[in-house]
Formats: structure tokens, sequence, C-alpha cells
DNA sequence: CTAACACTTGAATAATTGTTCAAATGTTCA
DNA sequence: TGAACATTTGAACAATTATTCAAGTGTTAG
């Protein structure tokens, strides 16, 4: 079987996955708290502070964030601090990047 | 200025129409139809056949597609044929597909 | 215990969006 | 010219979604 025909027999079977991955990265709250994150781990306040949108929004957006498995949440005492799950999202980023900046 | 700390900024001005891509690509119909034409040029009607909705629903997502410069027409005779406007969106399927097989 | 802080949750609202249907445009060919 | 075909367009509808507000949970420190 030749690589082509492989790759797009894989295709057939995961592109709703493919789409609801794009549909969480579709939205500009998300891809804020993204970007920010791949400088590092940070904790609800701060991103909230770097997006400029209130905590409970954000709070929002991370539950979306993490059921994607795009972000991990870890306790440090009363703070929940975020980094990124997944070493594809930088990968992503840098694709997308290329085709908006032609 | 270091390679990180200039795609950073890069990143920073560009975050909003990253995420028009996203949410462009972040629908199972366009998926669809740019998965079924990274095999080739095709019709409108073909296309409407391979994703299975009728011809109106995808002509409202082509103009979508088109919009956002990632397929582009060609008019032959009474027909319009699509065709991927856009080197990266395979790559951009790459990437969504390792992360989402995991 | 309780006050203060950090975050989450649920309901409510407004806005956006995908699909359908019907009508319109444009092209070919008899 | 007119019928047949290919595609586009606009209005309408139901469904989804991002944000806000208010109330809730849980943790720390006085």
């Amino acid at each position: 079987m030749t690589k082509e025909l492989e790759r797009e027999i894989v295709l057939d079977d995961y592109i709703e996955d493919m789409a609801s991955l794009f549909k969480v990265l579709g939205d500009t709250t998300r891809t804020k708290i993204l970007a920010v994150l791949e400088k590092g781990e940070l904790n609800v306040t701060d991103i909230s502070n770097y997006v400029g949108l209130n905590i409970s929004a954000i709070s929002h957006q991370l539950r979306i964030l993490r059921q994607a498995k795009l972000i991990k949440p870890r306790k440090v005492g009363k703070e929940v601090r975020y980094s990124l799950d997944d070493e594809h999202i930088s990968q992503i980023f840098n694709c997308a990047l290329e085709h908006v900046m032609e």
C-alpha cells in the first residue's frame, strides 16, 4: 500500500476529530490562552490579566481546552496553574502562522 | 533579538488571523471538502456527492473556503472546478492528525 | 471559626452559524 | 429561442456558543 493511500484512509477516519480540534483552536480567547501558555505555566488570574477577560470567562474556556487535552492543570495551594499538554500545538501554530503571514 | 522572542511578537500580531483560519477549518463539512480536494481538482456536484450534502450547502461552504483563500475556482464550461489554493493545508492537516491519533 | 482569596459552575442572554428551500444567474446545445 | 444543466444567492430556521453575572466550592491564614 502506498504511503499516500494509507494517509488518505487515515485522514477519512479522523476528519471529525480534526474538525473538533480546529473548532477548539478557532476562538480568539482560546488561541490567546494557548499562546500565552507557550511561554510557560500560569495561574488563572494571570491568564485572565494577559488575555484581558474576566476570570469566569477564562475558566469556562480553560475547561474546553482541558477537555480537548490541549492544557493540563496543576494545583498549588489555592491556585491552579495551567500549562500546555501537547507538543503539537506549537507545530500547528507555526503552520498556521505561515499561512496567515502569506 | 532571539528567535523565540521574535516569534512571540509575530504570534501576538497574528493571533486573530490564526483563530479565523482555525475557525474555517473547524467544521466537518469544510474539512471533508478540503480532504477530498487534496486528491485533486473537483467540480461542485462531485464534491457534493463525496461529502454527502446537497449542492446548495456545499456552495455556501465553498464560498467560506474561497474567502479564506484555502481553495480556488476554475470555470470550465458550465462547471466550476475547485482545487486547494494553499500548500500549507496538507501540513496543518498532518500536524492535527498527529494530535488526534495520539 | 471566619474572612479573604482563587477558581469553578450554572443559568441567562445575545450573537453567530450550518443547513434547507426557493429563486436567480449563467452556460451549453438542440 | 428555449430547455437542461451547474452553480450561486438570500431568506429563514434551529442549534450552538462566548460572555456575563451570581452563587458555589475549596484552600489558606489570622
